[in-house]
DNA sequence: CACAGCACCTGCCCGC
DNA sequence: TGCGGGCAGGTGCTGT
């Protein structure tokens, strides 16, 4: 489920509840959830254990603790995850694969239907990073986001855009659904090949992403209570604000052109025939 | 090296 | 009611 805005979300919730305590101890119930870490599920409880939480970082819809000795617990949400603040004495839900135990009664929970999400640790690098973040693009939102070098990489491309938009060391953060409403936004056509844009469009682009993902993030706070710490993509932005995405046969906002769906790489594109030309 | 395709999972919804 | 196919918001491995 989760693309920036959603991982922005869970992140926030996180660092006011997680932020300043300490790990007693942690289980990892699902061995997918433990497939990126050398040393599997024991070594990942093993190097949690006795932990202090000191920050919760995130890059793109990479999330990851930041705990001292500078060590981390990288969280990748994949499709379905989520983080959820528990205490004891709630019922296991049917989907939790791993969870943080933290000395009184509450626990944090990783609750993963198709688990493409996974846990691992490790040692930051020298730029504060988990190793597997290294290769991820800096988010629109990252103040060290450099637009005019993201601008350069996009028309270096020669792929189709949407499938540049959607590669985490271009532009980090985009996934389906965003690709669709920025280009959308920004009047591209989702196969327009990269190389054949301009840098000024391509800066468009980017503009554009940084839009669309700053309403969703303003829309997707206000779904979030003070216990439940969660990816939700039921409420807020996706049911009132989306323009094209799963919007086969709704008129266009800006031109009442009925709106289409393509496959793509294996998955949906939508855009406006009449607006969103291939040139 | 750059790029395209597919595998990795579970569950739901639809049509037959 | 049951079964099969298609679909889901991600990523990374593999082959060309």
């Amino acid at each position: 489920m989760p693309e920036l805005p959603e991982v922005e979300v869970v992140r926030r919730g996180l660092e006011r509840h997680l932020v300043g305590r300490r790990i007693a101890g942690a289980e990892v119930l699902h061995p997918r959830t433990a497939r990126r870490q050398a040393g599997g599920s024991a070594e990942l409880q093993g190097r949690l254990e006795g932990k202090s939480i000191e920050a919760v970082c995130r890059r793109g819809k990479y999330l990851w603790l930041h705990l001292d000795g500078g060590e981390y617990l990288l969280v990748h949400l994949g499709m379905s995850g989520q983080m959820l603040i528990k205490t004891a004495a709630e019922d296991p839900h049917k989907h939790l694969r791993a969870r943080l135990l933290l000395g009184d009664e509450s626990q944090a929970w990783f609750v993963d239907q198709r688990t493409f999400g996974y846990w691992e640790t490790g040692e930051l690098n020298s730029d504060s990073v988990p190793p597997l973040v290294a290769h991820v693009a800096r988010d629109v939102f990252d103040p060290h986001c450099d637009d005019a070098e993201v601008a350069a990489r996009i028309v270096a491309k020669r792929s189709e855009i949407k499938r540049v938009l959607l590669d985490q060391t271009v532009i980090s953060g985009v996934g389906n659904i965003y690709a669709d409403e920025m280009l959308w936004a920004a009047q591209v056509h989702p196969r327009t090949p990269a190389s054949s844009m301009s840098v000024a469009e391509a800066l468009t682009l980017i503009d554009a992403a940084r839009a669309v993902m700053s309403d969703a993030l303003a829309a997707g706070g206000t779904s979030f209570d003070a216990l439940y710490v969660n990816v939700n993509g039921e409420s807020g932005y996706f049911s009132r604000s989306l323009h094209a995405y799963g919007q086969t046969g709704v008129p266009c906002s800006r031109c009442g052109t009925p709106i289409v769906r393509e496959k793509f790489m294996n998955r949906s594109s939508y855009f406006c025939p009449a607006c969103q030309v291939l040139r």
